[in-house]
DNA sequence: TCCCTAATGCAAGAGGATTCGCGATAGCAT
DNA sequence: ATGCTATCGCGAATCCTCTTGCATTAGGGA
């Protein structure tokens, strides 16, 4: 047998990546366009020139359906900033983040995964995300590998992440560049300790 | 004329106040029992004994009739912890801000503010922040009055708050007692530098 | 107490959202 | 090249959410 596993019967290629394309860029201009409540899963057939009857196989909801847009967009993944010391690592880091989540694509992207972790349907490992964990935690071990203090993961998630998405979901003030730059200080401060 | 403002002509007494105090227990029992996307309107019109018809003419829809319902619950009030240091005030807000927001109720309350801030439907006033963030404006007032080192209003936002949101907003672990506690000792630590 | 009308109950129904069956298309292994 | 079958397009059927018109009930001021 030519494939090693022989439960796995699926058809990635060809058709099928280009539906799933065409729906994520569907998915991605509606958001960009319409308040998210506005994206339903005719509309993106719609626009995709996909079959609704597709979308809903595929796909189950509209949530799921973001998710995987989501998920689609951080496979090509930004690569973690490798600047020789951990200030610069997270200063690249932090003020990127910034820069993306200020963005109204961002938002919205944010605001969409916030109320998919509340569906029940909805992948909730997540394992771009986690990769993604993976990456920063790369960092981290790096840091430590040159005899820098380092914090945890969860703690750089807390210090420079959280109040990120706290800005973007809860304030009408968009995360910028000074935000980044002084939580990144507050955790260098916290780890220096 | 009895009434000074003619123009409102609402019966805000009798029947009305007991549909409305109906709809809302009912609101809060199914937010308890069950997941939030759950809590239909339908479902809701049925375990209050008011008529769906009814609901829909009153708050058209389910986001908007949970913003009515934490609105009266926060009409209430919540005092203010007063224990004569920081790290008590602090500890005292922490542990109960987690508690809240780890409830079912919590979450989706916070979900319906992270909602409401793009969505027109909901009242975006939001006098619940405002009033918290007062609150916790006058408490490191005091601190401060007693010569204790405090932070920014919009650190302790940042530092204490915000990780607490993302947990609910962003994770399916709620913000424990823990959390509380390790976020509330990493703000004094940064205060005392 | 009496009257006006806001608020509710009731049921029919419009408009979407989701599913299903079946034939057609196109990966992909041989 | 050829056959198997995963995947898709299509349209109809079904289910459900939400609206609307009308009759009835009950606040609350005179």
């Amino acid at each position: 047998m030519g494939t090693t596993d022989p439960a796995a019967k699926r058809r990635p290629g060809g058709r099928t990546a280009r539906v799933r394309a065409a729906v994520h860029q569907a998915v991605t201009e509606l958001l960009a366009e319409h308040p998210p409540e506005d994206v339903t899963i005719a509309a993106v057939a719609q626009r995709s020139g996909v079959h609704q009857a597709t979308v809903y196989r595929r796909w189950r909801t509209m949530p799921a359906l973001v998710d995987d847009v989501v998920a689609g967009v951080l496979e090509q993944g930004s690569p973690v900033p490798d600047t020789g010391s951990l200030r610069g690592d997270l200063t690249a880091f932090a003020v990127k983040a910034a820069h993306d989540l200020g963005t109204p694509m961002g938002a919205v992207y944010v605001r969409a995964v916030a109320y998919g972790v509340a569906a029940p349907d909805v992948d909730t490992e997540r394992p771009e995300i986690r990769g993604r964990g993976r990456d920063l935690q790369e960092m981290l071990d790096r840091a430590a590998r040159r005899g820098e203090p380092a914090p945890e993961l969860e703690e750089l998630l807390e210090v420079v992440l959280a109040p990120m998405y706290y800005r973007v979901l809860l304030t009408t003030e968009p995360p910028d560049e000074a935000l980044a730059l002084r939580l990144v200080e507050r955790q260098l401060a916290l780890c220096a300790r």
